[in-house]
RNA sequence: UGCCCGAUAGUAUAAGGGUAGUACAACUGAUUUUGGUUCAGUAUGUCUUGGUUCGAAUCCAGGUCGGGCAACCA
């Protein structure tokens, strides 16, 4: 019984590669540019390139792609650790571009010599011009006829910072009249007169990406440098440049880059939500970053589930984040504490139970036995939540309205008896009678009840905060909604409720990670949480079969 | 009206000339001391037109639609 799973277009070529002979081992990297979070794309590349390594047994260097000084931080170098070593995989090297910068210098010198690249002082404006358009061919300027010599000399000097930022740069000497426009002499270098988060100011010129990425995947022996779509028309400069410079031919491979709805996927718009404050940091529960993923209490397992589910193509994609959240709840069903928590209280008396409390056990998890259990302090006033009391039920209401009956969770079956209001018609408590010989683990009453409600002691419940999160996005495709993707942000996206009562337990539970409130939803604490005053973050709502069936009506 | 990439249920993703399958979503029912979980079942799909072939989602040609490409970003 091998069930085997079909291999996708990225399996197939390494098979095939390691099939053929072409090579005994494969490496792989994970390139991110340090200039943001990382985000649930990321985690479909990260799970892609480590995934791959891991099965064929190969590796997966981890190298940043730093060679735009400006926009770079150690501070992002740092985060983007923290995600991917808590998506469980380990790098071989941990690498920088920038570690190769003398290296990618002397590669740009033997272009220089071969004849193949030139310094321009034309503005960008100027080169732009002459680039022509897709439609039009491109013209070279007078700069394109330097000699080697004056080449040489000329970029050396831009080296030793004798110029000026954008009077200087280096291109490659290719093609002007290519329909591909990557390929009409490309810049090569720049000079930035800019602090380098690892090089400092040792330089004032810097690689462009397309003189930077393949040079670096060669120089590590990448054989598949998997990247996204966009980057397709770059793989004709990429295979040109290894080609020129005679070095290890790393290939490059590209797949469509995940997007998910009522979300955004782009470094740009997310620190846009963060400069702005519409989000409290680039770890906000909301995000679709991975540390607020992880914050908001999301396994690292559902979301490798969700990258495994979701598949590898070349076709534009839009993924259903239903998706992701049903990888959730099914990681979590498995491990969350059952606990309960009311989070709109009402007071019910139970008018036939005496003034004394008693101890209920129950499961801490119904899919785990060896979970155990946990006490319950049952007594005579409790709290049920607002919305499980009807007065006027519809029509296949379960819960407690007057004269139905209904189970508490681990404890009795009730009968609503009496409903309290204040002046204002304002329900205020509601009274019932209990079975007593319905309680829980020794029901002889022989009564079935369609209902069970989640409760707690008035008398013993614990206060807690609790954030509630909603999609931060009120349009299915935020990237192609009219207008400016913040106008579509779900302004009710957070709830906090300061005060609902959960049950006792919740205090010695400050260890655990994972929690599930009954019919409520899967929970975790946050990083806020303190002692004196615990906060649960939502991770993600139960199913809720009853929302759907009582909307239809 | 240049070049490149793509098109299979609502959303993704398989089938590599031979029964269009899987997951999520939807719907029906069963079980359930969570309207959760679990289980059983239902409905929905090959962009189009030709061609090759006994046979085409698959190969070929034309078309249509969608996306990308003219940053000293990656």
């Amino acid at each position: 019984m091998t069930e085997e799973k079909s291999l996708n277009f990225i399996e197939e070529i390494v098979e095939e590669d390691l099939k053929n002979g072409r090579y005994q081992s494969i490496v792989t990297r994970f390139p991110p540019e340090p200039n943001g979070y990382l985000h649930i794309g990321h985690a479909k590349s990260i799970c892609l390139n480590f995934g791959l390594a891991k099965k064929y047994g190969g590796r997966t260097n981890l190298r940043f792609d730093d060679t735009n000084p400006v926009t770079e931080e150690t501070e992002y170098v740092e985060s983007i650790k923290d995600d991917v070593r808590w998506l469980g995989f380990e790098w071989a090297n941990e690498l920088y571009a920038s570690d190769y910068f003398e290296q990618l210098y002397a590669f740009a010198h033997k272009l220089i010599d071969k004849g193949l690249a030139y310094v321009d002082d034309s503005t960008s404006e100027e080169i732009a011009e002459q680039k022509g358009s897709p439609t039009v061919p491109g013209k070279r300027n007078k700069y394109a006829g330097r000699s080697v010599e004056e080449n040489r000399t000329l970029f050396n000097e831009m080296r030793e910072g004798k110029y000026a930022d954008g009077s200087k740069v280096l291109r490659a000497k290719i093609d002007m009249n290519s329909p591909n426009m990557l390929m009409r002499d490309p810049i090569l270098y720049r000079i930035k007169h800019a602090h380098h988060h690892r090089t400092g100011d040792t330089w004032c010129v810097y690689p462009m990406y397309d003189f930077a990425h393949g040079q670096s995947d060669s120089i590590e022996n990448i054989t598949h440098s998997i990247c996204t779509l966009e980057f397709v028309p770059h793989r004709e400069l990429y295979d040109w440049c290894i080609a020129n410079l005679e070095i290890f031919p790393s290939h490059q491979y590209e797949f469509a880059r995940l997007n998910m709805t009522y979300t955004v996927m782009s470094k740009r718009k997310l620190l846009q939500l963060v400069n702005e404050k519409h989000v409290t940091g680039w770890d906000d529960p909301r995000m679709s970053t991975i540390s607020g993923m992880r914050r908001r209490g999301y396994p690292a397992a559902s979301i490798r589930e969700f990258c495994d589910r979701i598949g590898v193509a070349r076709r534009e994609n839009l993924i259903d984040v239903g998706l992701l959240e049903f990888c959730v709840r099914e990681q979590l069903n498995k491990v969350a504490l059952r606990r309960m928590v009311v989070f709109d209280p009402l007071k019910l008396v139970i008018t036939n139970y005496p003034e004394s409390e008693e101890v209920l056990m129950t499961d801490n998890n119904p899919e785990d036995p060896a979970a155990g259990e946990h006490g319950l302090l049952f007594s005579r006033e409790l709290y049920i939540e607002r919305e499980d009391f009807m007065e006027n039920p519809p029509k296949k209401y379960f819960r407690l309205a007057p004269g139905q009956m209904v189970r508490l969770k681990s404890a009795y079956i009730i009968r609503c008896e009496e409903v309290i209001k204040d002046a204002a018609g304002n329900i205020t408590e509601v009274h019932c009678t209990y079975v007593p010989e319905s309680r829980s683990g020794s029901d002889t009453s022989g009564i079935q009840v369609k209902g069970t409600l989640h409760w707690v002691s008035v008398k013993h419940a614990v206060a807690v905060e609790l954030r509630l999160y909603d999609r931060l996005f009120k349009v299915e495709d935020v990237a192609n909604a009219e207008g400016d993707f913040k106008d579509h942000i779900n302004a009710d996206s957070l709830q906090v409720i300061e005060k609902a009562w959960g049950e006792p337990a919740l205090l010695e539970d400050s260890h655990e990670e994972r929690f599930q409130f009954l019919r409520k939803g899967y929970f975790n604490i946050d990083k806020d949480s303190r002692p004196g005053h615990l906060i649960f973050n939502r991770t993600v709502t139960l199913k809720d079969t009853w929302a759907k069936e009582s909307k239809k009506a």
